[in-house]
DNA sequence: CCGAGGTGCAAGCAACCACTTGCTTTCATC
DNA sequence: GATGAAAGCAAGTGGTTGCTTGCACCTCGG
């Protein structure tokens, strides 16, 4: 089974530098180290190993949570933004290929926004878990306010390397920052860390 | 100078739907309904084409611009984004497919990122002129809520469409509570119309 | 020692690709 | 009515693509 595995992470690799059209059966045959003859005998077709690749892909994409019982919301948060966006920015190049041929392949994408969605509901729940417990108030909507968070991860993790002009900061600084600002707009009294009383803030 | 024009509107067309490998000389010519070969007598090749295609496209992009002197700047801010993300809605599958294809041509790319980058100094601009004339204030760094709410436009308008579950409000409601998370988190105070008032919050 | 299963290699298939050639048609202008 | 530019059309070039075939090799367990 080694060849078959090999043959199927090529086929990830492949594909988020070239997407469909591009990765070739036989560019994916060479990357896996194998003849392209060998990936027939293991897959029936191309769209059967790319469609094979993309489900082990989405299994073992791993998922942190946040605490059912928040404590620390803004040290919470942060872990949780941190540790998103690093997903986010590792595969950033298979995301924007699957989201490029969303109406082509659907399939190829869905396992992806499946996971996206799960991602917000969960911080949808902590937001409106952090209302219920008199952490947060305010007239937001907790839909909304996951879509801007996340919103404004996902397009770091997207844009950042191609606008670097457009994010001054570093990546653990703005992070933290997204989250300091979505918990002013929810009314999140936050106890800083004494660190950043001394960093003072933007010029 | 009329079939030169069909074919490079074709060609951006056929492009968003199917990325440069998919665009073959073939589509393109039969989208724009003149023969193939006609192609070839108005662009040397089809590399040119699509070359003078994205330039078209970016000297036609519209910018609408934030006053100088901010009044309202809740209004302001929400019809700034409205038409931000309208544009942006408009041309998503392409934006998908340069996105994607970023590191194979970044040519093809560089004509949108600039435009974005230029919104970005844009809104950047105003967030520090409300902060310098009062009407905001707080610790927060211009260019992060910039990214924060751009970012939030920016995935609104490429997923909505493809993850309705993240966005059961409608996209007018969407920008406005953007705009409202973002004025309480740069701490402006603003005096909402009555509307709003009779319109309660989220479940 | 045998045979079975997995692999490599060379070659080939039909379809499609970007692009070219040679020729005919259209049509406004002189 | 002649002329020239722009377009269509049929055909063909060499290269790539997904996929197949046939055969040699090699390494196992029995």
């Amino acid at each position: 089974m080694d060849v078959r595995h090999a043959l199927l992470r090529a086929a990830m690799k492949v594909f988020a530098e070239t997407g469909t059209r591009g990765a070739t059966t036989r560019r994916i045959a060479q990357e896996a180290g194998v003849n392209e003859v060998t990936l027939f005998r293991h897959f029936r077709s191309k769209d059967e190993l790319l469609h094979e690749a993309f489900q082990l892909f989405a299994r073992e994409a791993t998922a942190p949570t946040l605490p059912e019982t928040p404590e620390d919301p803004r040290a919470e948060l942060i872990a949780w933004c941190r540790s998103r966006h690093r997903a986010l920015h590792k595969v950033r190049a298979l995301i924007r290929r699957s989201m490029a041929e969303f109406t082509e392949y659907p399939a190829n994408c869905s396992a992806g926004m499946q996971a996206s969605v799960r991602m917000a509901d969960e911080l949808a729940d902590y937001l409106s878990r952090l209302r219920r417990l008199g952490l947060a108030s305010g007239t937001w909507h907790e839909r909304v306010a996951t879509a801007m968070l996340m919103g404004a991860l996902f397009a770091d993790a997207m844009g950042r390397d191609a606008m670097p002009a457009r994010y001054p900061l570093g990546v653990r600084d703005s992070i933290e920052r997204y989250v300091d600002l979505l918990l002013e707009a929810i009314h999140v009294d936050t106890v800083k860390p004494d660190i950043r009383a001394l960093g003072g803030h933007a010029v």
